[in-house]
DNA sequence: ATAATAACGAGA
DNA sequence: CTCGTTATTATC
């Protein structure tokens, strides 16, 4: 039932008219009546019988066309879940909206739908059958494992796709890394072995670079791309293609993560620290998790990869689910570019606006040096309207409470710090780190302009990508290039220079995730350096002593990585722990929250103040707790639907941000 | 939304 | 105790 009321959570049963019964298939959707009126539906299986007395008819089907496979439905319906939502609201990103012509140009020109749904009941044992006939007729297939044979892993993790075994990787990629082609490594892999696959990334850029190099290993009409970007009509379109059959490879921005592919082999993301990748609409899914709940649930491999590895990806290899793909030391060591650190200047490493005005030393140098050398230099400036916080005035360390360690923010310019979580006035706040006892607040820098930059460096030609305008290359002579973090474009030869400034704003910012963002971002930008026997520089304006820029200098993200799971299991943050967070009119969250019959050990954290006079609620339970936690406040909004509650409650479930 | 159903209370 | 009205709840 398409109706996102989460007391309506549930399939009904209804009579198929004669008339209905070749075309009402499981995947189609339906229009029922219910309660009075017609609602949209989605029939999910056929039987014989019923425990309820009294059926009304299946009214009409939409359209033949069984849009929602067994696999995504069994999916849908396990996100649902995860996330405390409604199959409907899941089931509305994972189906996009029917587009009646592109459906026509589709299902005309191909086989009728009817043989498809056949294969996608198969089960395994057939479906590898099926793919032993289709792609492996005189013996093994085997691909070329090319730039996976730098990470000893790597072979044969292509293998292992190849041979349709469930394989899952977490993939740290060396600086300099083509990620697109080894992603298309992994995935002609899999369909060497006869298999599907299903490909995520952050935006339309890393799309295009994936495409092409999918393109250039499988040719062209092996794969479709699927994503929102590109209209309702081309996007349903592509759905289609996948959908029947034709192809087998899907890629995409998150809208793809759904995608159905027939005999699925293999689910990927790329970046998976990106959060573009958190889905904005409700029960906001997570693409991350949802492909990983895909592997889990069929047998599929699953490559997780990135320049920086997540807090979660980290959790992935630590309780064993996935296995690590890493390059040795000394092949690390060889691939990076020389890093420095610059952050022994206080003027200007505090003073945002002096700092605008002209580079460090260091970075002036090392992007001079690099200019004469013919070669590109790529500045990454952070965006500006980070969050406000609250640090410590001498070490910097943002301020936690010392009860929940939620976040502290100060009131007023001379105030008392005060927890934004549980609201707890931190009266003698001393930072842990280093027994300080004085605060600042940590305001974004300003962004330095491409003028800026161009007066320090007369005669160079500047350019600039970012929000307004993404550039995807530059050429590979001299040039400087201004680019905020995942807007960098890749420079023909790689850059003889990255400086990565303001990294001060990134790391103070008020989110769990600041070290490990900032880290991200950095990596991003240095990879697109050349090695350092090549001349490759990146200096980034920041302590050294700092975790995040540790980790950068050494190209360890796993290091730093299983640190920040470490803290966050000492501080009791996802991915440790499974949160919840509620929002609404305070009396609707404290309504919702009276009526959840949350586990046992569940902590309710709250409330704090969330924007439009509403505020907010953290539930939070051991991992071993979290699908009860889901279903209880699943139930608990159920109860508030049913009896029309005028307030709604926003759930969210592992919430990206959590201050 | 709307129809069935339970709950309630006034008047006989 | 019944009837009429109003809250509650289920909706195939």
């Amino acid at each position: 039932m398409d109706v996102p009321l989460p007391h309506l959570d549930r399939p009904f049963d209804y009579l198929v008219p004669e008339a209905l019964d070749a075309d009402a298939r499981p995947g189609v959707r339906v229009k029922v009546r219910f309660a009075g009126q017609l609602v949209d539906g989605w029939l999910l299986e056929r039987s014989e019988s019923s425990e309820h007395p009294k059926l009304a008819y299946l009214e009409k089907v939409v359209s033949p066309v069984p849009v929602l496979s067994p696999e995504v439905a069994r999916l849908a319906r396990a996100v649902a879940d995860r996330y405390a939502g409604s199959l409907a609201d899941v089931l509305r990103l994972a189906v996009p909206p029917r587009h009646a012509r592109a459906e026509k140009a589709v299902t005309s020109a191909d086989a009728p739908p009817s043989e498809d749904t056949d294969t996608d009941t198969d089960t395994d044992a057939d479906a590898d059958a099926d793919a032993d006939a289709d792609a492996r007729p005189g013996g093994r297939a085997e691909v070329d494992p090319r730039g996976w044979r730098d990470y000893p892993a790597g072979p044969a993790l292509l293998r292992a796709l190849t041979d349709g075994k469930p394989a899952r990787a977490v993939w740290s990629a060396l600086p300099g890394e083509d990620w697109a082609d080894r992603y298309a490594d992994a995935v002609a892999a899999t369909v060497a072995g006869g298999r599907g696959a299903v490909v995520v990334v952050a935006d339309a850029r890393d799309l295009d670079r994936l495409d092409a190099a999918l393109t250039a290993v499988l040719g062209a009409g092996r794969h479709v791309r699927l994503t929102a970007a590109d209209g309702p009509a081309r996007r349903y379109r592509a759905f289609l293609t996948a959908r029947t059959g034709e192809v087998d490879v899907v890629i995409g921005t998150r809208a793809a993560m759904f995608a159905p592919v027939r005999r699925l082999g293999l689910v990927a993301i790329w970046d998976d620290g990106d959060d573009l990748h958190a889905e904005p609409r409700a029960p906001y899914p997570h693409a991350r998790d949802v492909l990983l709940t895909r592997a889990q649930l069929g047998d599929v491999a699953a490559l997780v990869g990135g320049y920086a590895r997540t807090a979660e990806a980290q959790l992935l290899v630590e309780t064993g689910w996935a296995r690590e793909v890493v390059a040795d030391r000394a092949v690390v060591r060889a691939r990076t570019p020389a890093m420095a650190p610059t952050g022994d200047d206080p003027q200007l490493a505090r003073d945002p606006g002096a700092a605008s005005a002209r580079l460090p030393s260091l970075a002036w140098t090392t992007a001079r040096d690099a200019l004469r050398a013919d070669l590109p230099v790529l500045v990454q400036v952070p965006r500006r309207g980070y969050v406000p916080s609250v640090a410590c005035a001498d070490c910097r360390a943002p301020a936690r409470c010392p009860h929940c360690a939620g976040p502290l923010a100060l009131p007023s310019a001379q105030g008392t710090p005060a927890c934004r979580w549980c609201g707890r006035v931190a009266a003698a706040y001393a930072c842990p780190e280093c027994g300080g006892r004085r605060l600042r607040a940590s305001v974004t820098g300003a962004r330095r302009t491409a003028e800026e930059l161009g007066r320090a460096f007369p005669g160079v030609p500047v350019r600039t990508s970012g929000r307004e305008e993404v550039l995807a290359s530059v050429p590979g002579g001299a040039g400087l290039v201004v680019a905020t973090p995942g807007a960098e474009p890749v420079a023909e030869g790689g850059y003889g220079a990255v400086l990565l400034l303001d990294s001060w704003a990134l790391l103070t910012r008020a989110d769990l995730r600041a070290g490990e963002e900032a880290l991200r971002r950095w990596m991003a930008a240095a990879a697109l350096a050349r090695p350092g026997t090549a001349g490759g520089r990146v200096v980034v304006v920041a302590d050294g002593a700092l975790s995040p820029v540790q980790a950068l200098l050494r190209w360890d993200s796993a290091w730093f990585a299983a640190r920040e799971l470490a803290e966050r299991r000492e501080l009791g943050f996802p991915p440790a722990v499974r949160m919840a967070s509620v929002t609404g009119v305070a009396e609707a969250v404290a309504d919702l929250l009276a009526g959840a019959r949350l586990p046992g050990d569940a902590e309710v954290l709250g409330p704090v103040p969330a924007d439009e006079g509403r505020e907010r609620m953290l539930v939070r339970v051991p991992r071993s707790r979290a699908a009860a936690m889901a279903e209880a406040l699943h139930a608990a909004a159920g109860q508030r639907s049913a009896r029309k509650a005028a307030d709604p409650v926003r759930l969210q479930v592992d919430p990206l941000t959590l201050f």
